[in-house]
DNA sequence: TAATATCGTACTGACGCAGTGCTGTATCGC
DNA sequence: GCGATACAGCACTGCGTCAGTACGATATTA
């Protein structure tokens, strides 16, 4: 559950190589596609989509390429996410779109949803491009804390959770600044962080 | 993104009946199904799912039947999708298997990826099977609190999201609990919250 | 022994994602 | 102006996962 596509994946990857770099460089797909290692195609695909979100700015022409939109500091993962996925929502009718379900007065656990969308849209937006590219973030700046309070069956869980070993296939992906010529075939963090 | 699957929308809204009714009734499926509309197969193979993973316990033979293992306050939402659909994490190598990914050193994203990552599993985890029974939380008992510190991007933050305007289809399902015998196929939350 | 109801697994169709390809258009350098 | 570059947009194709179905085996009760 929960698991991202390999497009956000990707273009995580692909904008914190924007933010590593001074602001407002450009960058050509191609660069990019050879310094990460992911597909051409891909990586244009990708910064398209982010270009039309208002992440990105787009240069066409000789030299042209994308830039940044903002600096690194105003751009969350919200944003990122909410651009190749769309809209953060765990379940349909939760947030956006009030009123698209007739059930709303009556339904038992709308509201409880809505607190879990909340906590993760907050989460995602506490979280800048600027700390992503920052190993360690220590505790600086943004602080996501959440408070669990008091509650009995937080201690009283034991099940096994002993699910599929999962396939341990694609794992190891190359570094993604250290080895710029790595032979692996992408760089990435999915399958991966 | 974070959209879950229908089997959890399913199972928690069949937990809902085990919880709502006296603690320690046996519910067989055929019952079930009657109640909430769904497709008896999907009833069976779902709490067969939550069966196997201790939240519920099966009566075998005839008078048989599921039951709750424990109390509704014991039963966490994370019990329940982490049964439905395995462990619960963004990316692959995040939490659970640490040592998979040979990256985990030199990763630079991974420690912000585990941050998420625990939000949303102590926000499953702070809401039981009981608060979802009752409409109204107020906040009585378990709270989740989430503090976004100061932070400059949360307020600059204005693009459209047109993004596409949702297939509109399958809305309004039937309600819960209100109208046993409605016409609609399906009495769930998905497409629905 | 017969009836009931779960257990386990295997199968099939549908949908969304990953990835590719092509045509069009704007900009730069000559 | 002309060609090269690089983005814009769309349409298409595999493939994996999910939703739903089916069937035989097993355990319990009457
Ligand atoms: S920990 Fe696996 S790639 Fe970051
Ligand atoms: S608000 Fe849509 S079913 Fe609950």
């Amino acid at each position: 559950m929960f698991r991202m596509t390999k497009q956000t994946d990707y273009g995580i990857v692909l904008l914190t190589r924007f933010a590593s770099a001074p602001m407002g460089q450009v960058h050509t797909a191609r660069d990019l596609s050879e310094e990460t290692l992911l597909p051409l195609p891909m990586v244009s695909k990708i910064l398209k989509v982010l270009g039309r979100y208002g992440l990105l700015v787009s240069h066409r022409g000789v030299k042209g390429g994308y830039s940044l939109a903002r600096r690194p500091e105003q751009i969350t993962m919200i944003d990122i996410v909410g651009a190749l996925e769309g809209p953060v929502a765990i379940t349909e009718c939760s947030l956006e779109r009030p009123g698209a379900c007739t059930q709303e007065p009556l339904c038992p656990v709308r509201t409880h949803w809505q607190r879990i969308n909340q906590v993760v849209r907050d989460a995602l937006a506490g979280l800048t491009l600027a700390e992503m590219t920052q190993p360690l973030p220590a505790s600086h700046g943004t602080r996501v804390m959440l408070e669990t309070v008091e509650l009995s069956s937080a201690a009283a869980r034991g099940n096994g959770h002993g699910h599929t070993p999962a396939p341990s296939s694609e794992l190891a992906p190359a570094a993604l600044a250290t080895l710029p010529a790595s032979p692996s075939p992408v760089a990435l963090l999915n399958g991966g962080c």
